[in-house]
DNA sequence: CTCTCAAACTTGACAGTGTAAAGATAGCGG
DNA sequence: CCGCTATCTTTACACTGTCAAGTTTGAGAG
């Protein structure tokens, strides 16, 4: 199993990096079969080969956004300790930070549609960032007799916060009064479990 | 001034309420000028003279959007009086009833960049929107001596809630154990103003 | 070593999209 | 009554995703 089996070699890992780029660079619009193909240097019809169609790429795509906003959480998890608060903190810094340096991704990647057939490993990887989350919730008192009320209340609040800076920074780039997340977090007033 | 002042008459509503429904029925892919403009019964270029381009059909939309999202909040929000924890159950139970009854508008008026200049229509309602929100938020006491703290903190929850709940449901269609919003709301701890 | 064959890729084509330019139509102001 | 401008149509072009057919390449069978 050589790594440059054919012609190109793993054309279907540079087709990914290619639509990665190209999402970085025009956002949503500027990702496209044919420019991904041309960024690779394949012709516009050799991505058939290695994706169903436009979604198939979009899929992979997602998954390794998924997998990067996994590695940003984890990375940013225990930078202050283990205590409960630092972990809660570092996690919600971490997914902060992935929806301020990849926006498109980080639209692209909650936006799209997982409930295909192919879409099998962005699924998966979607729950790995989750369970990421759903870790830390379970370090905290439960909100509720209702299970996954404490991390379904931790991710809205922060995905809220990731969806709507986006919108409020657009729409007043001067606002240096940007409000810390932390103020948010700590009006859930969570209880580290005893 | 007669309502149908040429051919067709007011075109650009017809236009609009066109849209409306081709991004009900298909999606935000199903949006397409073209389409638009067929279901309006007149040819392919005839938008050009009531919009600047496809963004301006976009941002018409998006402005009618934010309307019926105002209203479907104000609707709500003396259902159950005018306590201030009724009034924000109320805009809550109405920005949710939006965010599942017309799923891809909701998705296209949080996720259309309204930096252009034709876009100020759009970015006004938009603004009239959250200042529902807002007048509901200064209801309470504030989360921090911030401006805004409060308000982005009930909107965040929100909108994170709203957004993650197509997610969700999609993935995991029988968790009929759905949690209910009003658990998460709780957990923000919000005191009315003495 | 050679032959065969299937996978990888290319070429060409087609429907559909947004956009621009040029022509036709119709109602209004002079 | 005449022109004129806004409205709409027609035509055209570049770009997109997708499909069908042909071409190249590498690997395994004999």
């Amino acid at each position: 199993m050589n790594d440059r089996p054919h012609h190109h070699g793993n054309l279907r890992e540079a087709l990914i990096d290619a639509g990665l780029e190209l999402l970085a660079e025009g956002g949503l619009d500027g990702l496209t079969l044919r420019k991904a193909a041309a960024r690779a240097g394949v012709s516009h019809a050799a991505p058939a080969h290695h994706f169903p169609g436009k979604h198939g790429l979009v899929a992979a795509i997602v998954a390794k956004g998924f997998s990067t906003f996994t590695e940003m959480m984890e990375a940013e998890r225990y930078r202050d300790g283990d205590a409960p608060e630092a972990q809660l903190a570092g996690i919600c810094r971490g997914y902060l930070a992935f929806a301020r340096d990849c926006p498109a991704l980080f639209q692209l990647i909650f936006t799209t549609d997982l409930t295909g057939e192919d879409d099998a490993e962005a699924a998966a990887a979607g729950l790995a960032a989750y369970t990421v989350l759903a870790e830390v919730a379970a370090l905290f008192e439960p909100l509720s007799e209702q299970p996954g009320a404490t991390e379904l209340a931790i991710w809205s609040l922060v995905h809220g916060y990731a969806s709507l800076n986006g919108l409020h920074r657009a729409r007043d780039p001067e606002s240096g009064a940007a409000i810390d997340f932390d103020i948010l977090l700590k009006g859930l007033a969570l209880r580290p479990r005893t």
